[in-house]
DNA sequence: ATGGTGCCTGTAGCAACTACAGATGCAAGG
DNA sequence: CCTTGCATCTGTAGTTGCTACAGGCACCAT
């Protein structure tokens, strides 16, 4: 039996598996930039080197995270040009926190307004809905 | 001085002011079925009538609230079967809510992700950022 | 040689709008 | 009556981040 910890070339499936990203997916970075054009076999298919896949595993992690692909794009063009300025990634980093933490506001809120919109509500099978009359509620009249 | 407090007939741009929809989306959502085709002026402006606006209102009040366009549709088409029955809008206002609260965990998981990553760093103009180290980390090697 | 995956390209679709371009409508002032 | 200028009109394409085909070769094991 032969060890392939870390084979030489990575056709797409194998990308995908590793990393979870999905193989139109992987074709639809390389289509906008985000990775590199591989080489090909004889035949055409893509064959993706360890790196490839450290860099895939990167976006993978920073979609995760919820960073946009311009964000991302970014990134790696620190990364790309060796010369990542920490200060710009940590601005980044606490701009993206504070979007996300403004979602999370936005949607307590939404949370609270369902939630009293459900409370109201009979549950009957009336025509007088507590919760289509909110939303009907103060509607320009 | 005439109190036009309700006029007859509103042009889109009426319409747009009093709900905060804006034109363009007042159009796809009469392309999408969403909103009735409205009459028009001899020469083909759209003229809404009070009715209209309620609907839209609802919509715009709907969609504040996270339902999605195939949701107020059919919250929508209930209404105008006169066949609301409130149990259904109940359900489907808890599966909402569920959604939301499902949403608001995940973004809170980010945000602790974001936040004890941004904590990690020097932030010093150096080459060496925790931030991007974190994202490469265990790189599917 | 052949079978069955795996991979290829290219296009179209999803949500839910937004942004034009280029052409009219309409209402008020002169 | 006519001009001026904003409001609207239609239709198409772009946005974000993928996903889903269709129709066809590549690759590898037997």
């Amino acid at each position: 039996m032969s060890r392939v910890t870390s084979p030489r070339a990575y056709p797409i499936g194998a990308m995908s598996r590793e990393t979870g990203v999905n193989i139109e997916t992987i074709r639809y970075y390389e289509k906008i930039g985000l990775m590199p054009r591989p080489d090909r076999t004889p035949g055409g298919n893509r064959q993706y080197t360890h790196d490839h896949l450290k860099r895939l595993s990167f976006i993978r992690k920073s979609r995760d995270l919820g960073f946009s692909i311009a964000e991302i794009r970014s990134l790696l063009g620190m990364v790309d040009q060796q010369e990542v300025s920490c200060g710009e990634v940590h601005r980044m980093t606490l701009l993206h926190l504070a979007a996300v933490r403004d979602k999370i506001a936005a949607l307590r809120k939404l949370e609270t307004a369902l939630e009293s919109m459900a409370a109201k509500c009979a549950r009957g099978d009336v025509p007088e809905c507590p919760v289509i009359d909110t939303l009907f509620e103060k509607a320009g009249a």
